[in-house]
DNA sequence: CCGCAACTTGAAAGCGCTTTGAATGCTATG
DNA sequence: CATAGCATTCAAAGCGCTTTCAAGTTGCGG
């Protein structure tokens, strides 16, 4: 079923069906609830690659998703972003195109992508210190939205972020009242902006405290499971371990508590742990008491904000920038305490 | 750049342009250098709306993520089965349509994609016990896939599963062997078809020793960490606690595990745990040495496979049915070990 | 009754591509 | 030398929609 046998059917020029399903003014009302009778009867749907032909717009938004060539990592947070991402998507008749590319050919996605006109816009996750592609896009005249920010982008563009910063400089901050002095960063991949906005945090907190950093207590690299779980251990094995723990993912943090309890330390007690915390939905921490004391920012709502922003800056491509900064709650658990006296 | 200025440019045809492009066989050679080189060099790329309008082919596969609508719950494993997906896509030059629609909608987002001509096929994940999606999508003769099956669905489709019963069969046979009888099953949702199987295999298996089913012993939910937590918690207060635990996701283990540390109790020695384990990218089950004794199968080759097979469906729409099931393997850790013996 | 505005409707062009059917120039054949 | 056959190329139609421009109807004031 498709426009021409529809209006053959009603008897009406391809026209005034088109008009009328698009609720412009000029259709006569008792038409329009004809046509829109026979619309559905006959379960018409426009096509939407003649539709997007005509008007120039594929009502499409693009997400491009890298995977580091060496590890094929997914990232964790990417199905709840996405989930929030789609839900505003829906409810402003976009479809979602979602891409996976090797880091190495992220930007030839992008630019295919918007190149043959399959989006209007794309989003831009997990992005690094000096991320090439956000100029890369922006050259292209590509509408976008960066999940994060970037140090050291040189030209102006909409984000929306969580104050990494100032969550981690809290976290610590938070430990150090505690009585903390030796803690330790779980960091996600040291060339990521949130990781070195994350560290930033945490370095001008315990330099706030003059605390010197120790080399030793800080590692990053992707936040899985098996990294925090090895990271803690090798830590713990330090002729001076850490009395308190950061952690850039729940994820990771689960493996540090692995870690603990393979050693028969108690959380909260013995050594205190902090995580960042996405709240994910197959990973909550904790429903009415949090199992961790957390930064909790929810990147569900992040992608649900960044689409809305996204799709305004479609409707207005020449708009003043937009930048959305997130303040992390921070939430206490049972797994920080005060700092173990020494002997 | 079009079709139309890059013929300009070259003095050719759009007809001569196109074919010499797409590799058609009756364009000089030297013509189809010329004409890759122009393109190349001014960057041309076909606009895909067009060529999809032109040859009724969209070259996008539709994957619909269907959401309790009281959860909102993102099924952990998608990130990594839809990685999978993505790079046979790719390579076959197909993108990725994707919708996230509460499931009471999700028969007509299959709809309103293909009817639109945004698709030309779907995947069909998270298949319930007598999914009524896969008539529909039959009826409407769209070209699609399940990952997993349906028990009940009386038309045949093509499906890619692994074969949960058998696998949950020898993990509770492996560890009625180790002398456990009183062996808890922490299953997922009820309606899911992966969930019955699974627990087909678990009855089958203890019949088979002639071991009674006991009710309060198996549990199905969505598979958070939290569930597995809180259920593991109900189960050790009961007044006859399980020995072995069996249970149908990582993720849910992990809450598991965190229960019985909570409580002092160490796996495989006071309580044996056997999970499935999806091989998800953040959350691998160790990396020499499994963290949990676990049936063990690549969610993001079943992605790949999947995607494979509905390419293969799409280009060949007659073909019969083909189905493939996947073996999980039983990888042994250290969470299991011999039933405790009684006082 | 005429003219003009307000409503409605329609014909046709155009979005950028593929593909059919026809045309062109050349070489090989009888 | 006429013709068939081949290798190349092209003009134009068509995919299903939107949108411009034009036209037909009505109703109303003058």
């Amino acid at each position: 079923m498709n426009l021409k046998k529809l209006s053959e059917i009603l008897g009406l020029s391809q026209t005034t069906v088109s008009r009328a399903l698009n609720g412009y003014p000029e259709v006569n009302e008792e038409t329009r609830i004809r046509v829109q009778a026979a619309a559905t009867k006959h379960g018409y749907r426009p096509n939407s690659r003649a539709k997007g032909l005509a008007t120039g717009r594929s009502m499409v938004i693009g997400h491009v998703i890298p995977f580091s060539s060496q590890h094929e990592m997914v990232n964790p947070i990417f199905g709840d972003f996405v989930a929030g991402a789609a839900r505003t998507y829906a409810q402003n008749n976009y479809d979602m195109m979602f891409t996976h590319a090797p880091d190495t050919s992220v930007e030839d996605s992008y630019r295919s992508l918007f190149n043959r006109g399959v989006v209007d816009g794309v989003v831009l996750q997990g992005p690094k210190v000096n991320e090439p592609r956000i100029s890369a896009l922006s050259q292209m005249g590509v509408p976008f939205i960066v999940h994060g920010r970037s140090t050291g982008a040189d030209v102006p563009y909409d984000w929306i972020d969580v104050n990494n910063q100032r969550s981690f400089e809290r976290a610590t901050q938070f430990l150090i009242d505690l009585g903390h002095r030796r803690i330790a960063l779980i960091n996600g991949l040291e060339e990521m902006d949130f990781a070195q906005r994350r560290r930033n945090g945490y370095v001008s907190a315990l330099k706030h405290s003059g605390i010197e950093i120790a080399p030793e207590l800080l590692r990053s690299a992707e936040m899985t499971e098996i990294y925090g779980h090895q990271t803690a251990c090798d830590m713990l094995d330090l002729g001076d371990p850490p009395t308190a723990i950061l952690a850039s993912s729940i994820i990771s943090a689960v493996g540090v508590r692995r870690a603990l309890e393979n050693r028969g330390l108690k959380m909260g007690r013995d050594i205190s742990v902090i995580a960042h915390d996405d709240e994910l939905s197959y990973m909550r921490n904790g429903i009415d008491v949090p199992i961790f004391t957390a930064t909790r920012s929810s990147v569900r709502h992040a992608g649900e904000l960044a689409a809305e922003m996204l799709i305004g800056r479609i409707n207005a491509p020449n708009d003043p920038p937009k930048t959305r900064l997130l303040e992390a709650e921070l939430v206490v658990g049972s797994s920080t305490g005060p700092a173990p006296q020494r002997m």
